[in-house]
DNA sequence: GATTCGTGGTA
DNA sequence: TTACCAAGAAT
């Protein structure tokens, strides 16, 4: 008869074994061999690349992280960019409260602390953009510090380690309590990049490779049956469907009117086409007077929490026309569709092929 | 504690 | 097609 007392307790050691073997090469990431060997990593690219992986997939950073360390290789040129040119870097990677951050994050560090990261949990958490999770991987993974990091895919191993049915986000100081008992006083760094690479390849949200994990031997979740179900969560709102207006407009140069959004809000700071609020009936009130001709197709696009659908409308921008408010125009040779954000791209791409 | 804030991949 | 999900932070 088994019971969960004979259950065998699991250990970083089993763990950091498998992540010798097995971990994944990150464009950011300095490989176990290399860390044993004294090799550390940059700060500056730790911070960069977890601020990028906050709510997003692996695959979707790394071409921006390229681009980024190409263009900015230290903290002190990224502190020294142009606004636009960082939003405009960043647009497509979505939640753009991020690049603001980076950007407000990178000047205080190059002006208040000489252009070095804070070594420290404390130090770190005190700066824009980084909050509990971003504070405790970089002081773990850049200065092999013992924190223990909690995202999504700690949430998950743990939840299904030790078969903890409470939903998060309740759940989610038990977790942290079960994570941070597991965190060795040895390679903590590799310890916690460990656990998010077994989270992001093995113990995975559907169909996990519970046979080949590591942890498979004093995995509760895995003796129970209950691995799929696991982490519960309570349950989403459904989401709203939003109208709205946009208004593509270019003179004869071929120049357009575009418009830098405020910096609060949705897709704040970045760059878009004039337009009406969204909301259930919005009212189409073009930035200027002209014979407005609505293309035939729609916008439709998804964001956290409401479906979008908005109607297009082309003019001619009058030659001599002054931009008003927020209003730019953008010459034709300057004007970059991959600088705006996708919802106002894919706006571009049905005009394109209009 | 609940809400706001993007996007692309996937089943 | 729809819903879920991804190395969360700010308010």
């Amino acid at each position: 008869m088994r019971d969960l007392d004979s259950q065998p307790k699991p250990h970083s050691d089993t763990l950091l074994e498998w992540y010798d073997q097995h971990a994944r090469d990150l464009p950011w990431r300095i490989s176990p061999a290399d860390r044993a060997q004294g090799v550390w990593p940059d700060p500056y690219r730790i911070w960069l690349s977890e601020v990028m992986l906050q709510q997003t997939t692996v695959a979707a950073v790394k071409d921006y992280f390229h681009r980024f360390t190409t263009r900015w290789p230290t903290v002190a040129d990224l502190a020294a960019a142009e606004d636009a040119d960082v939003m405009g870097e960043w647009a497509g990677l979505g939640y753009y409260a991020r690049a603001r951050n980076l950007l407000k994050c990178a000047r205080v560090v190059a002006q208040d602390h000489g252009g070095v990261f804070p070594d420290t949990y404390d130090g770190l958490i005190k700066l824009p953009g980084i909050g509990p999770y971003t504070a405790a991987a970089i002081s773990a993974i850049a200065f092999d510090r013992k924190e223990t990091v909690l995202d999504g895919n700690v949430e998950r191993v743990m939840a299904r380690l030790y078969d903890i049915h409470t939903p998060l986000p309740v759940a989610k100081p038990e977790l942290k309590e079960k994570a941070a008992d597991l965190t060795p006083t040895g390679r903590p760094g590799d310890h916690a990049q460990a656990v998010m690479d077994l989270g992001a390849t093995i113990c995975t949200p559907r169909n996990p490779a519970c046979g080949i994990c590591p942890w498979r031997t004093p995995c509760a979740a895995r003796l129970a049956g209950t691995a799929t179900e696991l982490p519960k969560k309570t349950p989403k709102k459904p989401k709203p469907t939003r109208l709205g207006f946009i208004y593509l407009a270019r003179n004869e140069a071929g120049d357009w009117l575009l418009e830098q959004r405020p910096d609060k809000g949705l897709l704040g700071g970045m760059l878009g086409w004039p337009g009406s609020d969204w909301n259930e009936d919005p009212a189409d009130r073009p930035p200027f007077d002209a014979d407005w001709q609505e293309l035939g197709a729609e916008v439709r696009h998804t964001f956290t929490h409401f479906h979008l659908i908005l109607r297009v409308k082309l003019a001619q921008l009058p030659t001599g026309y002054h931009p008003q408010g927020s209003e730019q125009i953008i010459a034709r040779h300057d004007f970059r569709p991959s600088d705006l954000p996708t919802v106002m791209r894919k706006a571009f791409d049905l005009w394109k092929g209009r």
